[in-house]
RNA sequence: GGCUCGGUGGCGGAACUGGCAGACGCAGAGGACUUAAAAUCCUCCGAGGGCAACCUCUUGUGGGUUCGAUUCCCACCCGAGCUACCA
């Protein structure tokens, strides 16, 4: 008698057994070969909601998959605590961060588990443990001594909500918002450490070796934004040397005026007496200007003629000098010669001022340009006209040439640019780890001895955010002893930005609890580097570029080997909710995980996260859709629970349906290395169906039926781990499911011996003829034109060509 | 403005290397079972025309290459993401 399909009551049985047995235990095992498979870890914000499911799930079954053909899998998981998501959520429920994280993350443990996901717990690494954030520090440190870490005073992002500076990666979209709360950013002068990321820029770019998505790789490429010109020196009238950076030194004879940045030290000094006032408030004004919402600034040139007046190398012409402050200090020298007639922003700034436009590239089949009626800057690259002994110079080799001349001439050399900045990591916020440095009145900047390490992050703090940092108003906390000299000296009292702890919790991963250095480098010499990397395409200028920094910065620190710490990436969209819009709690429309599985069980949600979309698009959450995999778990249920069904045995359907199987384990195969996972349900599907025509048609209980339940629960087991386990076990087969090989296909038996062969007229469909599949081409032909449809079609006229695909059409062309 | 990706039935989505467009599902229609409903099962299901065999149209729009284009090329329209005074 078939009993029902339970999930509640198997998806709870079979997880106690796996979890009691250490079934997802991964270990180091030298005679098998590894794969570390990785999904981005959450921060523990609150509930597991959907978009946890769509990322990890289809993760795990293909890590399943993976260890069913004889890998040695290790799939971590781990909570990246620190941070401003569970700070800020505890700050709006007036609780400690500190109690709010760790009791979400037990919470998510719970419902993660639900999701009957192949996680060796043991590996756990949760980067809000002291044991954890020593090692945070001790990087720090290592970096430090490197010299890829360092303090300076700079104009910085700062969120005016969240009381903190943040990186300029963190400062997202046209309104400059900051990432976390969206609040716009302003401008503060303040002294950060940073991290030499730019040292990196032009290793960053390159991605040989790499699977990933082009989509990442472009995203990161234009983020890096390297850009080749030349550096060329100027000279003021008063002798002083100033150099500026162009991409186009092509055009070095048009520069018609100078820019400095406001900020620029040499403009003070070249202000003549007549036109201090003027500019001294237009700096300031600038300056200013930097500190007020961003929002409201508009794109109006503005500046300040200085007075003063540089010399032009290549022609010696003397050329005015102004600041702006659309030219930034933080971008090539700071310093720019202007061409307006062939930079748009030279171009607006000039005609606003009404300085000289002269053009020096003329397009070879247009009319020669003039200065004083252009109306848009002519960003072309074209023949040089005006421009001394480079006249005549065309296209493609103009800029070479003109930076060959430069070097000749010693007046520049090529030079590149980068769009880049250094990654800024202090945060004035409480929940982070400690920047493990003190400062000394005698000796200064000094590191925290390695053996100090943790520098641990007080309970007892005024933890709300004020703007200043709370470790500073700590009563006791900051005061300590220089590491050096030993006298009274004060702590760093920010925190690190948490994409420094999530830059290298993989390496955590392979000994979480190891206290002699961040990993157990025998864990490390089997299981590095990561195989395969899950997550979303959100973090590509974020964390999957601070990662990569981060492991080459270890890797010249001699602590990893290797440039890349992870070779496969794939991106997972986005699963919004029905209404196509994101999922959140403010607007009320969010599909609660917990609540479907209790209702259709963990196994039905997975097969339909994966059935739904194609994963790496993601899109709108339905309640009607998943039906459809609700359906198919019963029919599977069925198939395998009810009796085999009399009737005579069928031949030709056991047939079919062996050919059947064989096929659906070539495409779920195929789709598996794919990361396509909608394809794999469907094919499932097909094979289902197939299954219940054979048993309509008393081919159940045959050897092809035996052979086809084998295999469907093997292909099954990845998405649907579960119920497989218990069909499996019910029909009286060794534990476990998991712990099988993946099916072979057998090419023979998937090979169809009758295929339906096209047949177009002029490429349009007219018939279609069943035929051997091995059909000789010669007698496809004969066969085609001897169709009644095409002798219609032709109507006596004589084809021209016959063109024969093999196993797939017959085009007759008339 | 720049870069990137995408646009296929009422809906989610298939189509491997240029070769049957719409697999697999959802929703819908009709039928079986039922006192009835749910569940389940069977049939139909891109649009238009035709009693029918069948014909015509159809992968954002317009061109092109090809025996043949959802797929390749060009131009344009629309949407999403990233970026934005980066010299």
């Amino acid at each position: 008698m078939a009993d029902k399909y339970s999930p509640a009551e198997i998806e709870a049985k079979w997880q106690q057994r796996w979890e009691a047995d250490g079934l997802y235990h991964a270990d180091i095992d030298p005679k098998r070969p590894k794969h570390y498979a990785l999904t981005m870890l959450p921060y523990p914000s609150g509930d597991l909601h959907m978009g946890h499911w769509y990322a990890m799930t289809p993760a795990d079954a293909h890590a399943r998959y993976m260890r069913m053909n004889g890998f040695n899998v290790m799939f971590p998981m781990g909570f990246d605590a620190f941070g401003l998501p569970a700070e800020n959520a505890a700050i709006k429920r007036n609780i400690h961060p500190k109690e709010w994280t760790y009791a979400n993350i037990k919470t998510m443990r719970q419902q993660m588990r639900t999701m009957g996901n192949m996680f060796d717990w043991r590996r756990e690494a949760v980067s809000s443990d002291p044991e954890y954030y020593r090692w945070t520090q001790w990087f720090f440190l290592q970096l430090y001594k490197k010299g890829l870490a360092y303090r300076k005073m700079a104009a910085v992002d700062w969120c005016p909500k969240d009381n903190t500076t943040l990186a300029r990666e963190q400062v997202v979209g046209e309104k400059r918002v900051c990432e976390r709360c969206g609040t716009p950013v302003i401008k503060k002068n303040l002294e950060q450490w940073f991290f030499r990321i730019t040292n990196y820029a032009d290793e960053l770019l390159h991605f040989e070796g790499l699977d990933w998505p082009e989509q990442i790789r472009t995203l990161q490429t234009n983020w890096i934004g390297r850009s080749e010109g030349a550096n060329v020196t100027f000279k003021t009238e008063g002798g002083d040397e100033f150099t500026i950076f162009t991409t186009r030194p092509d055009t070095l004879w048009g520069a018609t005026f100078m820019v400095l940045a406001p900020e620029h030290p040499l403009v003070a000094k070249v202000t003549t007496q007549g036109q201090k006032k003027a500019v001294e408030d237009y700096v300031s004004e600038a300056t200013r200007r930097t500190d007020i919402e961003r929002e409201s600034m508009e794109r109006e040139k503005s500046g300040m003629f200085t007075g003063g007046y540089a010399i032009n190398p290549v022609n010696g012409e003397r050329v005015p000098i102004w600041t702006a402050d659309y030219v930034l200090m933080t971008y090539g020298t700071g310093a720019i010669m202007a061409v307006p007639a062939h930079d748009e922003r030279d171009f607006a700034f000039a005609r606003k001022f009404d300085l000289e436009v002269r053009p020096v590239i003329q397009a070879p089949d247009a009319k020669p340009l003039d200065g004083k009626t252009m109306t848009e800057a002519a960003a072309h690259y074209g023949v040089m006209v005006n421009s001394g002994p480079l006249t005549g110079t065309n296209a493609e080799e103009a800029v070479k040439k003109t930076v060959a001349y430069l070097e000749k001439n010693k007046l520049g050399k090529g030079a590149v640019g980068y769009r880049i900045r250094d990654w800024l990591i202090s945060r004035q916020r409480y929940w982070g780890a400690p920047i493990p440095m003190v400062y000394c009145k005698t000796c200064g900047v000094q590191p925290v001895a390695e053996s100090e390490l943790p520098v641990v992050l007080p309970d007892d703090v005024e933890w709300k955010p004020t703007g200043e940092s709370p470790l500073k108003l700590h009563p006791t906390w900051k005061q300590t002893t220089c590491p050096n000299c030993g006298e009274a000296a004060e702590r760093d009292t920010d925190t690190m930005d948490t994409f420094m702890c999530s830059s290298w919790y993989f390496l955590r991963y392979l000994s979480p609890h190891y206290d002699k250095a961040p990993f157990d480098p025998k864990e490390y010499d089997y299981w590095m580097p990561v195989d395969v990397y899950t997550g979303g395409a959100e973090h590509a200028v974020m964390h999957l570029l601070y990662m990569r920094f981060f492991w080459k910065a270890l890797r010249d620190l001699g602590i990893v080997e290797g440039h890349e710490p992870a070779m496969k990436l794939r991106n997972q969209g986005q699963i919004l909710a029905g209404d196509h819009q994101r999922m959140s709690k403010s607007r009320g429309n969010v599909v609660d995980p917990d609540e479907l599985v209790r209702q259709f069980g963990a196994d039905t949600v997975r097969a339909y996260l994966m059935f739904g979309y194609r994963w790496s698009e993601g899109g709108p959450w339905s309640d009607e859709n998943i039906q459809g995999v609700v359906r198919w778990i019963f029919r599977v249920w069925s198939l395998f629970t009810e009796g085999a069904g009399g009737g005579p045995r069928n031949t030709a359907a056991g047939q079919k349906l062996c050919r059947k199987a064989h096929q659906t384990i070539q495409s779920v195969t195929r789709d598996m290395e794919a990361f396509e996972f909608n394809t794999i349900v469907s094919a499932l599907m097909e094979l289902t169906n197939v299954m219940q025509e054979a048993k309509d048609a008393g081919a159940a209980g045959g050897p092809e039926w035996m052979e086809a339940q084998d295999i469907l629960l093997r292909l099954m087991a990845p998405i649907t781990p579960h119920v497989s386990e218990e069909l499996w076990a019910r029909g009286g087969k060794k534990y476990s499911v998991h712990l099988q090989g993946w099916p072979l296909a057998d090419e023979t038996a998937a090979k169809e011996d009758e295929i339906t062969l096209v047949v177009q007229v002029n490429g349009k469909l007219r018939d279609r003829i069943t035929v051997p599949a091995d059909i000789g081409e010669n007698e496809a032909k004969e066969r085609a034109l001897a169709s009644e449809a095409v002798r219609k079609q032709l109507e006596g006229k004589k084809p021209k060509q016959v063109i024969v695909v093999k196993g797939k059409l017959v085009n007759i062309v008339v």
